[in-house]
DNA sequence: AATGCTTATGAGAACCATTCACAACTGTAA
DNA sequence: TTACAGTTGTGAATGGTTCTCATAAGCATT
């Protein structure tokens, strides 16, 4: 009955292994997160963290949400037009369609496109650090 | 001894028959954005823009390259960190790789991997409007 | 449970790239 | 040359994100 589900739990005691410091704010905002299963961004997840403990503030989810990023468990991404939105890591690497009408995300993977980013980066000299595809689509009329 | 040069003259007439006045501070964007073969900012783009016509101010720097994006004269991009970054329309499309180290910007282009992504985006009941394809590299040790 | 060291927090100011408002200016076609 | 509509410079406004600083609170140790 502590307010912490398994999952949550998991991330505290890796986040205090790594020597941060498991507040209230962040367990809010780790709950949030793995309750999510959309592409929220900053206000939407300090909305959704009041919810749950109202001494959360806009700049800790930034404060917070940053050093989530280093430590691995969430990912960022700067999609256009607005500012950036967030998902927790999970297993494989994956891109993004994004409707663009309805601003839906979705996800997908394509080992082929990895490899041949891979390919033409050594052709060019380079090795690939991380990568960012993003397709912008409409639905298909008449599929 | 106008000082437009055959590649602007062309831009020029085009952008008045669209109905957009020819400035002089917009000739001297044209020309900067011409002599160009990297990727600016806004910033940089005034600064050379200033060099051959002091009366140009960033707010018009960053109008007129609006005006010349949705002309599909230039192209914008928002590369990781830092502002927009605009370069002109050249024949085919491309992608691009970011050096992490140094920041250069590097051209390429791949049918293959525009192919997959229609399919994928099909396969999703989607059609590809556009997209973002960024590679952040690191220069290959002993290649 | 109390201590102490150190990190985290809230509130609001600061930042930065970009856009806006507005009065003065200037292409452009007639 | 005129006249009108589009364009400009200036400086203020915006919006997302980060910073500052005094206060609060983890957490390892007593």
């Amino acid at each position: 009955m502590g307010g912490e589900s398994d999952r949550t739990e998991k991330m505290s005691a890796a986040l205090r292994k790594a020597g941060i410091r498991v507040t209230r704010q962040r367990i809010a905002l780790l709950g949030v997160l793995a309750d999510a299963d959309d592409h929220p961004d900053a206000v939407e997840l300090h909305d959704r963290a009041r919810a749950v403990e109202p001494s959360v503030s806009l700049a800790t989810v930034y404060r917070t949400l940053s050093v989530l990023e280093s430590e691995g468990v969430v990912h960022r991404h700067s999609f256009e037009g607005g500012g950036a939105r967030f998902e927790t890591t999970h297993e494989e690497h994956h891109d993004h369609i994004l409707d663009v009408d309805s601003g839906e995300v979705i996800e997908f993977q394509s080992d082929k496109i990895e490899q041949l980013q891979d390919e033409i980066a050594r052709e060019l000299g380079y090795e690939v650090v991380h990568h960012r595809l993003e397709l912008y689509c409409r639905k298909r009329k008449g599929s």
